[in-house]
RNA sequence: GGGGCUGUAGCUCAGCUUGGUUAGAGCGCCGCACUGUCACUGCGGAGGUCGCGGGUUCGAGCCCCGUCAGCCCCGCCA
């Protein structure tokens, strides 16, 4: 039905006769003259009725189009004369002088504008999520659509292109109780047991693995009940891989190649092997596992420096074991007032007692701790305009409170970052972490991990604290974008992980039977990698939520609003399933 | 599970501080005019369950309590 997309027009089309079809997306009727912008996906692009060149049938058509009107157009691609191009337009070099016009679809006036003026606010969230099919016409939301396919495809290709086979697995999977919480889905044919939607492809692409396929990957969707954020939906979908016969180098390598892959056709290229930095490292200079290393103010043991100067809080932080550490801001004299006292809420949000700092301006120095004795701007070893943030207490409480620190001052002082991508591996995390409420060790990440090989002797030792995983996380300026490890193939370390987990033999049997009887059958050395894909795509578009690359994306409180769901079911369809709602 | 912010015309917002005549603006919509616009312009017009429920008051968009929804954060997310 069409010659050429609208937004594909330009002045070499010039002379053609085309048939364009569109959504009207602004009028602007001179009476003797109407324009419209048509608009497709690929664009805009000015269509022109005028009596000179439209029959008088069409000029009376065209009068009496609304916007969001779906119409299919004939005519002549003109180059606008000089003084009528736009150059704020892709296609402002030519319009269409149309000689017919035919109305494929009217419109009801669109609830929220698909058009916006210049500076105009989007509608409200929740509007826009209501009127999906007509948030989804505006072309910012376009754009980032057609980037989100390609990234599809060229994840594809770069793996593909390195023998991975793409294998779906099961989307109705086996519950587990670990983890997140399941969605669960009830059988019909087997009243009162339950399928559970994949909270990810783990196990299946272990056991593809010992099935011998080499090298698996998949673009797969997740489920995971749990609250949401802004950077986290109920659904999303992963670019998930796994390979044998690799350890924790090949699994980089391959990582790498997708995300540079990616990158680049977001326009960004950037460098591989992207450094490494053990967890340990991050949380001692950073405070976080997913350190943004696109900035300084690294966070220093200052204990040497302020300790002993009679500061009662680090002095009774020392001596109970704990540290003082702080963050050094060079710079940070820029600072207002206003914006210490807000990075002070900040930590003090994050469970410290407080903040001191130091800050020094040419020779005066000043801040809560400039009345310590001897601690000068040398031995504090601070330069002209630094500033320092100090915290005391156990790491486990000063690491992400300085964490945040570094951030909300990344934040107010906006800094010129040393460079635009920063990518590094964090590896060797823990393998267990306690657990808040029970002080009992639970696995910090999946029962799946191996444990650091060096490390395997005091694990079973009975060490638990400091154990390392073959674990690491990719993480993108401040973003973890995805994690992964090497896998235990051993069934009889695999059955003594669960047991220090709490899960006995014949449980572990129950649960994950059908792993351990693959592992048994003969097991390649694999490891494998996740990258969460949606949000890799929010950052390339520039999006700020998920919800802008998710076509329709669940609410903070998971529900669909354009088909609202979920919805309450029959007590008739209820009884298919025999379950009964409980009072 | 907890905390914060928001909810007034189709849309974006003002009005709330200090309760008081007929709740306003811009955009959109409808009508008329207009031959080079591109956020067209000009003139005229329609359009309101002030999220919902209750309370205080002579009187509530405004104060109080509850509730629903959206967003952000903490917990949670092996």
């Amino acid at each position: 039905m069409r010659t050429h997309r609208c937004g594909a027009l330009r002045a070499a089309h010039a002379g053609l006769d085309v048939r364009l079809g569109g959504w009207v997306h602004r009028r602007r009727d001179l009476g003797g003259l109407v324009f419209f912008d048509l608009r497709d996906r690929d664009g805009l692009v000015q269509v022109a009725f005028g009596p000179d060149w439209t029959p008088p049938a069409v000029m009376d058509a065209a009068g009496k189009v609304g916007n969001e009107f779906v119409i299919l157009v004939r005519g002549k691609v003109i180059a606008r004369p000089e003084h009528a191009r736009n150059p704020d337009m892709s296609t402002g070099d030519v319009e269409v002088r149309a000689s017919d016009i035919e109305i494929c679809s009217r419109a009801v006036t669109p609830p929220i504008p698909v058009a916006r003026s210049k500076g105009e606010p989007l509608p409200s969230e929740e509007l826009r999520l209501v009127n999906r099919h007509l948030d989804l016409r505006r072309p910012e939301l376009q754009k980032n659509f057609e980037l989100r396919h390609r990234l599809f495809q060229c994840a594809r290709t770069t793996l593909a292109g390195q023998g991975f086979l793409e294998i779906e697995t099961p989307i109705l999977t086996k519950p587990t109780p670990e983890g997140a919480r399941d969605y669960l889905v009830p059988s019909r044919v087997h009243p009162g047991q339950f399928y559970a939607l994949p909270q990810s492809p783990q196990i299946y692409k272990q056991v593809l693995m010992m099935s011998g396929f080499d090298r698996y990957f998949q673009i797969a969707r997740c489920f995971r009940d749990e609250d949401l954020r802004a950077d986290r939906q109920p659904e999303f979908t992963q670019i998930d891989l796994e390979a044998s016969f690799v350890g924790p180098n090949d699994v980089y390598a391959v990582v790498e190649s997708v995300l540079a892959a990616l990158w680049a056709e977001g326009g960004h290229p950037v460098q591989t092997p992207f450094p490494r930095m053990a967890h340990r490292d991050a949380m001692e200079r950073f405070g976080t596992d997913k350190p943004d290393l696109r900035y300084g103010f690294e966070i220093e043991d200052l204990g040497a420096v302020v300790g002993g100067k009679g500061f009662r809080a680090f002095d009774d932080a020392l001596s109970a074991g704990g540290r003082v550490r702080g963050v050094r801001v060079a710079g940070g004299a820029a600072l207002s007032r206003k914006d210490v006292d807000a990075i002070t809420d900040v930590a003090r949000a994050a469970g410290l007692g407080g903040l001191a700092t130091l800050k020094r301006q040419g020779d005066q120095v000043t801040g809560s701790l400039a009345k310590l004795e001897g601690l000068t701007a040398d031995v504090a070893r601070l330069a002209d305009g630094d500033m320092l943030f100090v915290a005391a207490g156990k790491d486990t409480v000063t690491s992400p409170a300085l964490d945040r620190v570094r951030l909300d001052v990344i934040r107010r002082l906006k800094p010129a970052p040393r460079v635009a991508h920063a990518f590094t591996w964090v590896d060797a995390f823990p393998l267990f972490e306690k657990d808040r409420e029970t002080g009992a060790w639970v696995f910090a990440h999946h029962p799946f991990t191996t444990p650091h090989p060096e490390d395997i002797a005091r694990l079973k030792a009975g060490e638990r604290a400091g154990i390392r995983a073959l674990h690491y996380d990719a993480v993108y300026n401040g973003n973890e974008l995805g994690s992964g490890s090497i896998r235990i193939t051993d069934p009889d370390l695999q059955l003594m992980i669960f047991d220090i987990l709490g899960i006995k033999a014949d449980d572990a049997q129950r649960r994950f039977g059908f792993l351990l009887t693959a592992l048994a059958s003969g097991a390649p050395p694999h490891g494998g990698f996740a990258i969460g894909f949606d949000r890799v795509a929010m950052l390339l578009c520039g999006a700020e939520s998920l919800r802008d690359v998710i076509a329709f994306p669940k609410t903070t409180a998971a529900r669909a609003l354009f088909e609202d769901t979920p919805a309450p079911i029959d007590a008739a369809d209820l009884r298919v399933f025999k379950l009964a709602p409980v009072p």
